[in-house]
Parts: C-alpha cells; structure tokens; sequence
DNA sequence: TCCTAAAAGAGAATAATTCTCTATTACTAA
DNA sequence: TTAGTAATAGAGAATTATTCTCTTTTAGGA
C-alpha cells in the first residue's frame, strides 16, 4: 500500500495524518503477520527513532476504532494486530506463535448459507471466522 | 462435575492430586463461563484463603498442558480458561467480554466434511473452531 | 499565518504474569 | 506405616505489556 493511500485511509476515517499513524499503519501492512506492538516498534525505529510506546497502543487503538485494523485473537496476552480488514481466516501453528491468512469465499458462502438458515436463539451475528489449528508443513 | 471425577482426571493425566489443583479446576468447572486468573482466585478464597497468584497460573499452565482445561482466544491481553474440552464454539459479544458456549453438530460436521475434501496447501489441520461475533438479545 | 483541539512525548504507574528460592507435601516403595 | 524424594506450593520480588498523567508539539481549519 503505497503512503498516499494510507494518509487517505485515515482521513476519510476522520483521523488526523500523522507520520507517526502513517508510520504504525505502513508498518503493520508490510509486516504482514499479525505483528506485536514490539515488532512495530522494531519496524518504525528508522522511521520514527523516538516514539514513545505510548503513542505506539494509542495510534493502534485509534486504528482499530476506526476499523483500519484489526485485533488478532491469541492465546496469548500479548496483543497482535492485523491490517487485513477483508473477511478472511486464521491458521494458527500449535507448536509455535506463527498465525497464516486463510482466503476462502466457498466456505465462507457455506457458512453465511448455513446461518441465514440456522440463527442463533438469542444472538445477532456480526461476524464468523474460522480458527483453523494445526501445524505448517515444512 | 465431582471431586472424585475431578481427581481421577487429574491421575490420569499424571498430575498429582493436590488441594490447589483440585480447588481450581473445580472453580473453572463451576464458573462455567471462560473465567481469569483473578476471577478463579476470587472463587477459591473461601477452600484455599492464602494461595498464591504464582501458583494460581502454575497450576493453570500444568492443566493446559494435561489438556483438561483450554485457553480461550480473545482479543484481550488478560487470560481465560474453558473446563469444556469437547467440541464447541464460542459467542464473542461485541459489546462486552461475554463469551458463550455454543453446540452444534450439524455445523461441526459441514466444516469436518467441506475439510476432508479440501485440504488446506501447506498446512495440516488439527483442529477447527468458530469464532462469531455479535450481540447477545436481551 | 494564526488558533485550537488533537496528538505525541516522557516517564511514572498499573496489573497480569513469571521467576526465584525455600518450605511443604503427595506419592513411591521399602 | 513410614521414610525418602521429586514435585508442588508459598512468598514476594521481578518482569513486561499496557495504560495513565501531564506537558509539549502539531495538523488542519479559519
């Protein structure tokens, strides 16, 4: 994603350009695997040598408010965060904390069929994703 | 779930049969809805007043380990706990931390199915979970 | 170019979890 | 039944991710 495209993104969402959210965003899409707060600040540190971690999880909370990101969920107390709004999967490694995208509209189609016809007593769906475990093939 | 079930699933799994171990696997049991560490602790006061968080978190890890209790996935950096191994799902409300159990064969079966036919390149599934999201109807 | 609310910086504070070290205890086998 | 021993619990300090507070800076509109 090219930085035009990112400074657009946060201000049709109504947040204010900043190189340091510009910074965090471009960091998280080319990471690419659902990265820690740490390894975004990793990614950053030429760009941004001195910002402080406390901007780092206030621009992650304003992101995901904003619905530009996504929160992972782990097993872990550790948060990670995901740039890929489009509805797609998790593979997570069992021997590792390795976490794979998963893209496939057929089983999505089977789902969304499948729970047009078959609500939940007393849940309103917003969303379904598959946590699909097991271990990467070397 | 009783004492004494509780403590032969502990000796099966090799785990020696201590107060503490008991006291919290029971409180999982009992609370019965994706506890922490802290609500557990809270559960257990009055059986085992003066027991450390250390312990608290060490007896949890050496339950997952035994597979008799599971991490829960969420997207909050604080931990839960799920006595439930069988098969289910999970209703994440949008709105709150709550998070409800939720059966359903029929489901489990369309994906198990739709999976045997379509492996996933590169990586072997052990296990298949569903994450909804939405809100609980009042 | 100014003005102002919003955001960033700095670093202390918090809170969940882990670690270290010692004391206790559950099980094994005599 | 009891002693021995490795596993476990206790205690509390240490760690670490995250949040908070307060001050300074800055983005974007007038």
């Amino acid at each position: 994603m090219k930085l035009t495209e990112i400074r657009n993104k946060l201000t049709e969402k109504g947040l204010r350009v900043t190189p340091q959210r510009v910074a965090i965003y471009d960091a998280i899409v080319k990471l690419n695997n659902h990265p820690t707060a740490d390894e975004i600040i990793a990614c950053i540190v030429h760009d941004q040598p001195h910002i402080a971690t406390g901007t780092v999880y206030k621009v992650l909370d304003s992101l995901v408010a904003a619905g530009l990101i996504l929160k992972v969920k782990t097993e872990k107390d550790i948060m990670r965060y995901d740039a890929i709004i489009e509805n797609h999967h998790h593979l997570y490694c069992v021997d590792s904390d390795k976490i794979a995208d998963y893209y496939n509209d057929e089983i999505n189609e089977l789902i969304s069929d499948y729970f047009s016809k078959h609500s939940i007593p007393g849940f309103e769906i917003a969303d379904i994703k598959l946590e699909i475990k097991g271990k990467f093939k070397s």
